[in-house]
DNA sequence: CATGAATGAGACTTCATTCAT
DNA sequence: GATGAATGAAGTCTCATTCAT
């Protein structure tokens, strides 16, 4: 299961590249040399504010969280933010991809060396699990919907479509070899899975169910389903 | 499957059982006897409000809905809006509750006569589709996620809950006729499948999915689930 | 010398056509008959305004004016400027329109009775000297030009426009009576009269020149100038 | 008609009298030996900055225009901008200032070998045309009324100013001899044919008024103006 | 019961200016 | 000298709610 990059409006590297091998060296006058990427000092700017929208995104969600707030949570001036977002919406966006990102690789880490659909369903979720639970409240904040708010940016991926796509290429996968029926859209299903364990995995959290107990159950939903005929 | 209703700061009787014998009687003090229901007037006002309501929270989301445009769009003043619903969540939480009164009436229609497992699943994907269609947009609508608004109205069930809990009694029915394993949890699975239903089918909705086509490939997923082990 | 009235984002009676002969009698709740204009509320709020807005824009201009300032002098929240006003720039071209509707009604009583174009043109740069000592600065913030600023609001006159008109067909008439040659341009010598006025006056306000002697040089010039040749 | 050069809080020669002799000495330390005025990487600055604010003031006009963006025409940092300019609106009066210069400029090669008053008037007309068609939007832009905004920079002589001094002193002329009555007041005048020239040039550009035509009647007006009585 | 004008906290965003590099 | 990231006061405008009529 793999997630693609989406385009962002200020898209930017999380981390420089490289760092300078010879600040110092540096031709004109001193400052970074010419072409290079943002500078560490914007790049710790943004990375604060990020973190800080994280925070807030997730306590307060999308709509109880002003820009404001997650600048001076940020430790920064207010004026900061728009200087590395283009409005609200770009950091929301921005905080989103971070996160699915984050799941991805935790996902990536768990489906090495593992074979039958049962194990990489479990696998899955278990991992889905692990990032809740050392995340608690980022799944749910960055699988909020706000497609209706968007303007320009509607090109922008949601992080349930790239779970959605990451799910549907699983299943072509296993469409191809033959371990589950062709009958099977792999967009619906896709699609499917990820409402059931944003949902699921909601009212889980909410009632504090035991670990295995909801594993064990969701696994076993998934698996009949995708099994199904 | 039934969803019984919640309370709400506002609760009022969406239609009046009986209209008032004589209309005239409402002309002059504008206020019915003591101790009767709400007048016709009030009646007529509530009803204009929420169906503006339903057409606006469909159309532009709830936090792009003003209770002013609501108020403009049925015609009535704008500080009766404040006569019918405590706040603007008491509004759109009563948009919640009547379209899910509306959606378990088809649901609960379709479902008379319907014998197996899958006869079921399939006729109520068919109901949520059939009703969907009627009334574009309103279950998205209805299905958005206002907790984090919530203040003293957190005791009120949202839609997704109260659809949740009908899979889930319906599934129990199951487990006691022997026709599904008893280790499905009901709440987990029903949650699970409204999840499935809510993002699927606005998968569907935004890709004009054919109608048999999205039918078929869920009632597959769901009985697979249900029926799994 | 005339200037019609020019169309506004937000027009509206400075004065209630009448009083509702009866208001109590009125047909519903007990407000205003249907079809009424601006309550008599309403209009008071918008009067409050247009008065502070004036004070402000006469004593800091435009840019150093803001919608906050005028809402605190009014007396009023800062809402109620924008039930009033599109924005600030409809705002000023209310306070525009009314300085214009202002000195169009003194000059038009110093036209009363007069006869030769030296009659005529003196009595106007009276009237105007007049309205500036009676309004001091309005005049100048006025004739603002913030043409540049406007978006959709390209329609509407500028108070220079309206008076350049007046002066216009004053000419035309002159024309036609034949006591000003044919070769004048009327559009262009009513440029050039508002915008001398415009100047010189500025000048002589800021020199504190003596009244009679401003009047004399200036009639003279603008005489000379109409019956050039 | 002359205009003399107005202090500014940053003033500096438009052009280097004499190109730094070896620019390589400007290399090292990036600051030329003491008691040298400003290198030429500092003149080439401030006149990259001074093209840019030139284009954008006419373009958008004052309030429009951001320092940042002059810096990025001018294609220099956003800091470099305060080495040259106190602030915005010490840049704007060197535009202005600029602006007038080269209007002085061609208006007094105009004047050269020019007699009578229709003479003079005709040809400073002209040459104010030609510098508008030359410069579209320069005049407009620099006789924008900034005074209000001027804090500490109340010295400062605004472009308007400086035009109609140079008009008085032609006038004190004509006055001297005897060519035009002594009752009139040349700073009146001057001032008054300024704003005429402003108001109606600003009415033709935007009219697209034929040539000959504005400068025939506007002559004419002038003339008949200043040769009145 | 109905109205719609009024409210003011607060939303999002800009921008002239400073300052560390 | 030059840079551009950072700043935060200030700007315009909105909107859920109240209240006088």
């Amino acid at each position: 299961m793999s997630m693609e990059e989406t385009t962002s409006g200020t898209t930017m590297a999380e981390e420089p590249d490289v760092l300078d091998a010879a600040g110092e060296a540096a031709v004109g006058a001193g400052v970074s040399g010419a072409g290079n990427g943002p500078s560490r000092r914007k790049l710790e700017s943004r990375r604060k504010l990020l973190t800080a929208a994280r925070r807030l995104f997730v306590e307060r969600g999308y709509h109880e969280t002003r820009p404001q707030d997650i600048s001076r949570e940020a430790g920064v001036g207010h004026g900061t933010f728009y200087l590395h977002f283009e409005d609200k919406l770009d950091c929301f966006l921005a905080f989103t991809d971070e996160a699915a990102n984050e799941l991805e690789e935790v996902l990536d880490s768990h489906l090495e060396n593992v074979g039958t659909i049962e194990e990489v369903v479990r696998q899955i979720l278990i991992g889905t699990l692990e990032y809740s639970e050392a995340h608690p409240g980022v799944l749910a904040a960055a699988l909020t919907d706000v497609t209706v708010l968007s303007k320009g940016d509607a090109g922008r991926k949601t992080a349930a479509a790239r779970w959605a796509e990451g799910w549907a290429r699983l299943i072509d996968g296993w469409k191809q070899s033959k371990q589950i029926s062709l009958d099977i859209d792999s967009q619906i299903a896709g699609q499917a899975l990820v409402g059931a364990t944003k949902q699921a995995g909601g009212h889980a959290s909410r009632m504090h169910l035991d670990r295995e107990f909801y594993i064990d159950n969701m696994t076993r939903l998934f698996v009949g389903a995708l099994k199904s005929q």
